[in-house]
DNA sequence: TTCGAATCGGATAGCGCTATCCTACGCAAC
DNA sequence: GTTGCGTAGGATAGCGCTATCCGATTCGAA
């Protein structure tokens, strides 16, 4: 009895390599068609005599079949894989904004790559560059303010992308989200509205968004007739609550007279909420809080705090939902796609 | 002149398409060896003459050369990718688990891809099967306990898998972490040592690892003869701060004789601060309050919290660094990686 | 009727790599 | 010599899919 690689006869096809799996080779034998037009019905690809699809869906589903994401992504030179890219995990609101995406993204039969940029350009581009290796079939990214070798890219691949966070005018490219400007401007006017007068605008990392909710500020202080250079409060290290402790020592040990202190996000704003317990300041009587984003835990502050609520959760979906049209090859217009924010009052302001 | 797909005769070789990417060919032109033999240089597979692997490693870097993930992944069946399953990403444990991981698996070539369970059996078990299509070099998952299907899954696949976060001394499975109920222990055992005899266990979520951090209460109390099953409060809901000021204001309300109370995890247990200061209950004064994981923003809370510092972001690092041995095919044995814990004192208790 | 156009299944040839087998060569043992 | 064996480069054949070209058939318009 010959062995298993007992070749005599070398003309004799080498045995095919055992991987266990049903190929497309397998559906279309028990369908009774070619393999092309099994991967054409189940891609709906072209047309296809419906009863041909009924058939070969019949047999794939009976089979157990499954393409392999590797053949597909070689074959055609597109992954379904979508790159994401974000400054960070341990934000709450990049990991709702990346839930929402995946939710939607994932029975539609892409996987999310996900890439921490940590709020550095080169660092971004770096890993944009290691996911189109993959050949993404799509790109979703943090913002518009990109390194030039990231945006050639975005541009030279040829991928749909679409930015969040923030909203271009433009028509170039696809983006969803909200005016930090107009947001920034609207909590300031709340607290205006309030009484408040000597308003000061603190803030860390830094990063595009966290300066046009200050560009916000300052234009609604400006409006009022109430702006001063000195209420502005920039720290480049990255957010935390115990910066936010220290910023608001800091800031009414400097500037007493301030009244309200505007933080650019809400791990700031809680920090500050639990240093005034420990400095026994009163808040918000002595001066108010108010903070940005609206994450959880905001609202069990004592005093519950004063913020903006931003639609990250709708961002992403939205976002993702954009990105299935122009993956299918759908014209679709670049228009800014605004989901709007909401101030939300409470009692630290 | 002949426009580009004029095909007068049908026997001439197709113009292959130009997808612009340097391939192995082309380096293997410009190094003047065969495909194979670049393919092995760069690899560093078999015995290749040490001055041809200068020769190709030269070439590829003049070129520009970077292997196609896709082509890798069909031609050896394995990607290099990497999947890792955590429950959540909204809880800043698991997110600096991952930081660690990447850090290490970047370097060394490896994509990672997220899945995240929310501590569903059966998400967990469509996730890795989804995950094992790409055909992963490697898998990381949380905890110990999953459905047959996922184990079958695992095992089956033949993939190394790590297993992060909690121990198996059967010396059958690669785990890194440490000891959950040691932990509960160690912390019961501070809290009796700073002279609190009724102490409650308060958890939501109920997953293993919480439950085992329950035994270890358990086990410390019956050990100082102090253990009452009215003590434990557990919850179903996901852990949220909210939850933990629900549960504070409850516990104190059925149980007044409570003078500590461990909570599960530092969301609940930053939660019942907060809920303290709402309700006017001194802590530690009144009672004595406890969390795990030390998260950022447990220092801050005023009291600062007393919890169970774990080494998340070191378990990571190990875990990822033990896959990449097993993934180069070292013999590895599988003994359980202990990282410890460290039980933090502060003034909540 | 005739011809162009549209429709749809199939044959063929890769996508860019690696597994596998093969062979040439050098060197030591007999 | 010759046999044996280890070493290292190369030829060949896929991995499982899809792009592309073909050709048979149908149909409406001229």
């Amino acid at each position: 009895m010959p062995r298993e690689n007992d070749r005599t006869d070398p003309a004799a096809p080498r045995r095919p390599r055992a991987t266990g799996r049903v190929t497309l080779q397998d559906v279309a034998a028990a369908a009774g068609v070619s393999p092309i037009t099994v991967s054409r019905a189940l891609r709906g690809e072209r047309a296809v005599d419906p009863q041909l699809v009924q058939r070969v869906e019949a047999a794939a589903k009976r089979l157990g079949y499954v393409p392999d994401p590797a053949a597909r992504a070689l074959a055609s030179a597109r992954s379904h894989h979508v790159a994401v890219l974000i400054p960070l995990l341990s934000n709450a609101l990049f990991v709702d904004l990346l839930e929402a995406v995946q939710r939607v993204l994932r029975p539609a039969g892409y996987q999310t790559l996900i890439g921490i940029t940590h709020y550095d350009r080169a660092e971004e581009e770096q890993l944009l560059r290691e996911q189109l290796l993959h050949r993404p079939s799509g790109l979703i990214v943090t913002g518009l303010d990109h390194s030039e070798g990231t945006q050639r890219l975005i541009d030279d691949s040829g991928v749909p992308c679409v930015h969040v966070m923030e909203l271009d005018a433009s028509g170039r490219r696809y983006t969803v989200g909200f005016s930090q400007a107009d947001a920034g401007a609207a909590l300031v006017d709340a607290l205006w509205a309030a009484g408040h007068r000597r308003i000061a605008f603190a803030a860390a990392q830094l990063d595009p968004r966290t300066l046009q909710r200050r560009d916000g500020w300052r234009a609604a202080l400006e409006r009022h007739g109430a702006f001063d250079p000195t209420l502005e409060w920039l720290h480049p290290a990255p957010s935390s609550m115990a910066l936010g402790g220290h910023l608001f020592e800091q800031i009414l040990g400097v500037r007493p007279s301030i009244d309200a202190i505007f933080f650019c996000n809400d791990d700031l704003a809680q920090g500050a909420l639990l240093a005034a317990q420990r400095l026994r300041v009163k808040v918000p009587q002595r001066v108010a809080v108010a903070g940005f984003n609206d994450l959880t835990g905001s609202e069990q502050m004592h005093p519950a705090l004063t913020t903006v609520r931003t639609p990250r959760a709708a961002i992403g979906e939205e976002a993702a939902r954009l990105l299935l049209r122009c993956m299918r090859g759908e014209a679709v217009a670049a228009t800014p796609i605004d989901l709007g924010f909401e101030v939300v009052w409470r009692q630290s302001a």
